[in-house]
RNA sequence: GCCGCGUUGGUCAAGGGGUUAAGACGCCUCCCUUUCACGGAGGAAUCACGGGUUCGAAUCCCGUACGUGGUACCA
């Protein structure tokens, strides 16, 4: 077999989705297996739909997400150009090629009269009416003109487009490499716009020919490719290349709360749906990503691998490496599966704690100081990250555990301590401070011992002292061992916290 | 409407004629921990429905229902 070849083809309209990234995931995953290239093609023939910037943010995604290509419109390659509007000029020509051959005519149907047979074709039963073998016979296309009308059409330069010309009564069959056999009536199937009026080719033809020129070996979309499938099977035969059609598989869907996931079910239950910031230059609207949300990119691509495929044994936790090495093609499941947020976060939380924290801590960083936290001791930092990095599910989980390691509580749970505050316990810690003090090898022992010394003195229970501690030099019932705090945290900073919280408790 | 594709706990799912129908997330209980987590031990919860085929069906076949995608000069 050739070199395995197989491509993203992203249209450049927005923000790259989940089903988006697992789509160009398990086409990576694919081509990195086989020793093969993966190609990023942009799809950008629709005009109205182009969205100025989408093309740099996919690509900054595929980064992030350490998916790079082989060959792209940034990279180049041998098949370049990789934007299919500036190979706007390949394509006319296997239309006209088609027309010639007579598996494809021109149509010179204006909007109005397209709405117009839509119009008078729609019943109850068949509320949308295709332009299909029925109807062609009364439109004004080349099947139905004469060849001088044809002509004169043409020289006139009157807008036209070039359809398929969908064969009647043929069943058209073939392997899908995750459902197996799918076949179809051509009958059912309309003609399909092959080129537009703006001369520029549809998907239909511009995936067929690009696939094709750019030696693609094997072809793996969304589900909602599966119903034109025949037309591409039949333009890849049509066309004379049948020996060089790629392997198709169609990927299942990923699921929202009701239907593909869109970003309204994101917006609606608080979870991203696009892998990075997306800011849509219109509307100028911020949807929030996976990476600005906390997550790593390890978890994200594992998360998004394992919804909808699995090896078959219990492993679910596995980095790029292991994916590349056991993804295949006939495991991915053929239903749609909903998103699930929470199981999302499991993964963040696993790789969060599988991974070292030197991984992961200038991304941290970067979140403290978008906090107003300065992070001036590197050591101290990655101490504090190993001790609490257990309880962080997101990484903005970070600030919430441990910002106290880096700057004073500003807000005290002074509710959880007043109800049973008294002057003994004051006294207590007033005692617990001269000790403090006096205390020349700040570690966690001493401090342990010293408090729970004293309390043996007072009569008071540990644990009754234990839990105003926390709130004193954390702020909440959160974190880790209090004395581990106190250590981390040292002498000065200790006794200066337990001194502000007495004159608040007391008051 | 028509066409395509699906359907195993709430979710992700293993299993593809004989299983006590794995496992994970979430939920609940307990243990550990004088906080919150981590960790550990348990628990509740599933084969869409109806017909076949078969000694035997979650598994094969046919219907039905439901879901989902398509039905654009969008991808």
């Amino acid at each position: 077999m050739s070199k395995v070849r197989v491509r993203f083809a992203p249209s450049p309209t927005g923000g790259l989705h989940l089903g988006g990234v697992r789509t160009v995931l398990y086409n990576y995953l694919f081509a990195k297996k086989h020793g093969g290239d993966f190609i990023v093609r942009i799809e950008d023939t629709d005009q109205t739909r182009f969205v100025a910037g989408a093309e740099d943010y996919i690509f900054d995604c595929l980064k992030w997400c350490g998916m790079e290509p082989d060959e792209s419109p940034l990279l180049g390659g041998p098949y370049a150009p990789y934007r299919q509007s500036e190979r706007k000029e390949n394509y006319r020509k296997y239309a006209e090629q088609l027309v010639k051959d007579g598996f494809a005519y021109y149509a010179f149907d204006t909007k109005e009269e397209l709405e117009k047979m839509r119009e008078d074709f729609k019943t109850a039963e068949n509320p949308s009416p295709q332009y299909d073998h029925s109807v062609r016979k009364k439109m004004k296309n080349s099947l139905t003109l004469t060849e001088t009308e044809v002509k004169d059409q043409l020289d006139k330069n009157t807008a036209h487009v070039i359809r398929i010309k969908m064969p009647e009564n043929e069943v058209i069959s073939f392997t899908d490499m995750i459902r197996g056999e799918i076949s179809f009536e051509t009958s059912l199937v309309d003609d399909k716009v092959l080129l537009k009026a703006d001369g520029m080719p549809t998907y239909h033809l511009a995936v067929v020919v690009d696939d094709y020129l750019m030696k693609i070996t094997h072809a793996f979309r969304g589900e909602e490719w599966l119903p034109s499938a025949p037309v591409h099977l039949l333009l890849w035969k049509y066309l004379g290349w049948q020996k060089d059609m790629p392997q198709w598989a169609h990927l299942p869907l990923i699921l929202g709360t009701n239907g593909k996931l869109s970003k309204r079910d994101g917006a609606k239950y608080g979870f991203p749906v696009f892998a990075m910031n997306w800011t849509d230059p219109k509307t100028n609207e911020l949807t929030e990503g996976f990476k600005e949300k906390g997550f790593l990119p390890e978890a994200f691509i594992n998360l998004l691998a394992v919804l909808g495929w699995n090896d078959g044994t219990e492993q679910e936790i596995y980095s790029m490496q292991e994916l590349i090495d056991i993804f295949s093609m006939d495991r991915v499941h053929v239903a749609g599966a909903k998103f699930d947020y929470e199981k999302a976060k499991w993964f963040n939380h696993e790789w969060i704690k599988k991974l070292e924290v030197k991984s992961y801590k200038l991304k941290v960083k970067e979140i403290f100081e978008s906090k107003g936290i300065a992070v001036n001791n590197d050591a101290y930092f990655t101490k504090v990250l190993e001790l609490v990095k257990d309880r962080c599910t997101l990484l903005t989980d970070f600030v919430q555990q441990s910002s106290f390691f880096f700057k004073t509580p500003e807000q005290l749970d002074v509710d959880s301590v007043k109800p049973k505050w008294n002057d003994e316990k004051k006294n207590f810690f007033i005692d617990y401070l001269k000790q403090l003090s006096r205390i020349d090898t700040w570690d966690l022992v001493s401090l342990e011992t010293a408090f729970k010394n004293l309390a043996v003195e007072k009569n008071i229970k540990p644990g009754e002292l234990l839990a105003p501690l926390r709130i004193m030099l954390v702020g909440g019932k959160f974190g880790p061992a209090v004395f581990q705090v106190a250590e981390l945290i040292g002498k000065q900073e200790t006794i200066s916290r337990i001194e502000k919280a007495l004159i608040l408790f007391s008051n």
